[in-house]
DNA sequence: AGATCATTGTGATAATCATCACAAACGTAT
DNA sequence: ATACGTTTGTGATGATTATCACAATGATCT
């Protein structure tokens, strides 16, 4: 697929006529990365926006003492980098491919560019940064008030709604990920989410099957939970 | 002062030719609220643009069983509701007066038009949510990651950078919030704070003096803490 | 298949912190 | 000044959950 076809997806890009993409999709370069490898280091300096084509990322925090939040996991047309292009600051997150990636970049000044020349692209990226400014304090919310079985249900409903199948009410979430990746995003211990899957899985409300979890009933459960 | 000399300093308006300016502060109604009062209603259509022209709001958001979040606490010049004119959700957050407040509001489609006409406010709108979002994910860090002594500390010093006056090293809190509201933005219990306060007295970190608090050395406590 | 490394399951224990229950201090109005 | 409501201080107790320590299982490599 050719660099404007996969611009054609991304939210905030979808909105161009073919000609201006075909300008855009020029300027932008490929770069894959191996699992595991860091993309963007926290407080390094921020150059560069970047595109997701191909595989996931996890967005972390680390504490000085190495434990790690994960704030969140991006996937295919979703898109990074943009928060130092934007307030100048340094940057305030990692980013660590998931699984193998590939991405595109745009340097800072295309990027910057882009914005001027095509307000709709900033009024696109304007309802995104709303979304995620709204899923962090949903987020927020969770961890301030949600004992550790809601956080981790809560949880496993983001994941079922990035990454999950419907099917007549039930959801499977393909390749669950680790425990101790769930752990970090719920804001508890490893431990506990072993204990709190089996819990779900006693009350009839999740199963697990090989690498993937099986929601049975997602409206109950978002019910249950949120 | 008139409604645009109020405009003028709010950032994202900042850039505008007075001759512009003007025009949006036309459009502009003015509204008060007396302390406590709720502005905006979580999960009602949001319709309204708002603009802090004197005095202070809570952004919070509530479990079923009453327990609140403080999510921020804006002042004057910040804004807000721009979130559901933005992605079109219903609000995802009370507003709630902490002090008498003078707010100016702007028309959902007046906001979008002014996006439109100034992209310069949207890049600016863009900047000040990337900010926010920076914001949040520090938020979400010292949650999943600090004891409850290390988040009432991070309160503290978000109170400090917002509301707090600077004298060589020395950082006064005029006002200190009441201690059940550092305890709903470090998502802790009332008790605890009181206790984690008392025992940062004894360290000599902090002192009480009727309603402010002094952090005797700024960068020796966001040091520690941070 | 066996060996090795990564991930998950599970019990026991301890630490942190919420909660309850008041008392003290502070504010404000009469 | 008194009284009433609000905010803060503090002890005692129990619940939740982190942590430690392994065992068990699963994945990968040769």
């Amino acid at each position: 697929m050719s660099t404007a076809q996969h611009l054609r997806n991304v939210p905030i890009f979808s909105d161009l006529k073919d000609n201006d993409l075909n300008i855009i999709a020029a300027k932008m370069v490929s770069r894959s990365y191996k699992k595991g490898k860091m993309i963007l280091l926290e407080e390094s300096q921020g150059e560069t926006f970047f595109i997701i084509k191909r595989g996931a990322v996890k967005v972390t925090r680390q504490s000085d003492d190495g434990r790690e939040v994960i704030l969140a996991i991006l996937g295919e047309s979703d898109f990074f980098g943009e928060m130092s292009l934007l307030d100048g600051e340094g940057r305030s997150a990692n980013i660590v491919s998931n699984d193998d990636a590939e991405v595109l970049t745009l340097s800072r000044s295309d990027f910057l560019d882009c914005l001027e020349t095509y307000p709709k692209i900033a009024i696109s990226l304007l309802e995104e940064l709303a979304i995620r400014l709204r899923k962090s304090d949903q987020h927020i919310e969770s961890l301030s008030l949600s004992d550790s079985e809601h956080r981790i249900a809560i949880t496993l409903i983001r994941f079922a709604q990035e990454l999950g199948t419907i099917k007549k009410g039930e959801v499977t979430i393909k390749n669950l990920p680790f425990q101790q990746d769930i752990a970090n995003m719920a804001g508890t211990s490893r431990e506990t989410v072993s204990r709190t899957i089996k819990l779900l899985e006693e009350k009839n409300l999740v199963k697990k099957d090989k690498k993937d979890l099986i929601i049975f009933n997602f409206d109950e459960f978002r019910q249950l939970f949120s």
